[in-house]
DNA sequence: TAAAGCATGTGGTCCAACCACATCAAGTAC
DNA sequence: GTACTTGATGTGGTTGGACCACATGCTTTA
């Protein structure tokens, strides 16, 4: 005996049924980045489904980087798909080093993969490179440690986007997200964070120049070396004994 | 003895609330992979918040691949502390690819850089070779074409784990995940699959031969030129003008 | 003793109501 | 006419309660 709103979804659950409609969207170009989706009352009656398994679905795809829920009225409002892989990926490898599966010596050294790959491949005049000159400039200014790891974080994400693959950005992005806590109280283990800064700066300034040569190789040894450099120096040391390997 | 109750969360969402209360219950150590969340109406009533919102928080951990939720009494019934990444980052990738945010070549090209550096950084008596070489015998025995497929991603994967980096394994892992579909399709398209499968097979046992005699650069050149040809063969052009660049 | 049935506890789903918020249109005071 | 106030509307956010499907283990029964 079958109640009046059952359907066959047999092994899925009712939010993933809703998951799959919402990809399918997607996939098929019905929804776009920028484009809203129903509102949750439209969509579940569409769908045949109670609200709270659309809900359950959204909540999903916000965790992904998807889409972005606002309440209210205007343009604002109203759940959005967006595109937003770094938050996804981020909030991923947080949690996963959380339970110790994911050791940080793992990130860092992926890190260091990914950024010494893109400061080979970037092209000297690849439009990130402006972005990455201006910050390093703000850098000099003499902020608060705070502000300078912000600049610091814009700064090796514009030297990613030079490479111009959106898929080792959007990871570089996630394992800086993913360890940002970590170096964040790794820095107070800095004897002196005044000298270290400056350090940072001339390394920075040296990967920069080394691009707008063309060198790419020196870049990424460069980078490499700067970023292995940081976080021995605030105390995390290699997971194997090896780390010269290539 | 104090109250779990949280009385004020302004600006954040109630099922926010939840996983945070979550994630600092693993950096804390209180909970561990194996371990169980409380019953979801036990653990609304300790946060003082309705179960709506505790099952959202579980959907999202879920999504990121950190619990598993099961039904029924026993010990597959509750939910379950696990360490998945590579399910989280699979989705998320597959689906930023279909809103085209993530173009399939950046994906195909951020996994030859994954691959080939955990080509030539795995160790020739690493354990993971001895099942890649095993699973190689296996693809010797004529399978159908999904069979193959599915031993080809075991042998790869079980080359990115011989490099002993958890987090390269896991994003090689999504990377291969987010565009299966797609590869899937490219099959299809191939002339003649026995003709690949014969290739594809040689390929795989040179580049465990150059990794077992610590030939690192060439067994990563191999993995390059591997992952290149099959998406090649089976039209997936190059998104720039220059791919021979370092 | 063995089978059948019930008790318990889990997640899965749905509904109906209410809130907070943001916008826009109608109404009102000047 | 202009400027302000007010209410209507539509959005997501949250809640409590009810019921279902399922898996286990204990209890009753043949």
């Amino acid at each position: 005996m079958w109640s009046n709103h059952i359907k066959y979804h047999g092994l899925m659950r009712t939010h993933q049924l809703v998951l799959r409609w919402i990809e399918d969207q997607l996939s098929g170009g019905q929804l776009a980045v920028g484009g809203r989706l129903p509102a949750e009352r439209t969509l579940a009656e569409q769908l045949g489904v109670s609200r709270t398994s659309v809900r359950e679905a959204i909540r999903v795809l916000e965790a992904l980087g998807v889409v972005r829920a606002g309440v209210g009225s205007g343009p604002e409002a109203g759940t959005v798909v967006i595109s937003d892989p770094t938050a996804a990926l981020g909030s991923a490898l947080r949690l996963h080093v959380a339970t110790q599966h994911l050791p940080v010596e793992d990130v860092v050294e992926t890190r260091v993969l990914l950024e010494s790959w893109a400061a080979a491949r970037a092209l000297p005049d690849a439009p990130g490179l402006d972005l990455a000159g201006a910050l390093l400039d703000d850098m000099d200014e003499g902020h608060a440690v705070d502000d300078f790891l912000a600049l610091d974080v814009r700064f090796h994400l514009a030297l990613a986007d030079a490479a111009g693959n959106a898929v080792v950005s959007a990871m570089m992005g996630s394992l800086r997200e993913a360890i940002q806590g970590y170096a964040g109280q790794l820095t107070a283990n800095l004897p002196d964070w005044d000298a270290t800064a400056s350090r940072l700066r001339a390394e920075h300034r040296e990967i920069l120049a080394a691009i707008r040569k063309d060198d790419g190789g020196r870049a990424a040894e460069l980078v490499a070396a700067h970023i292995r450099g940081y976080y021995k120096e605030a105390g995390l040391g290699p997971k194997d004994s090896d780390p010269a390997r290539p």
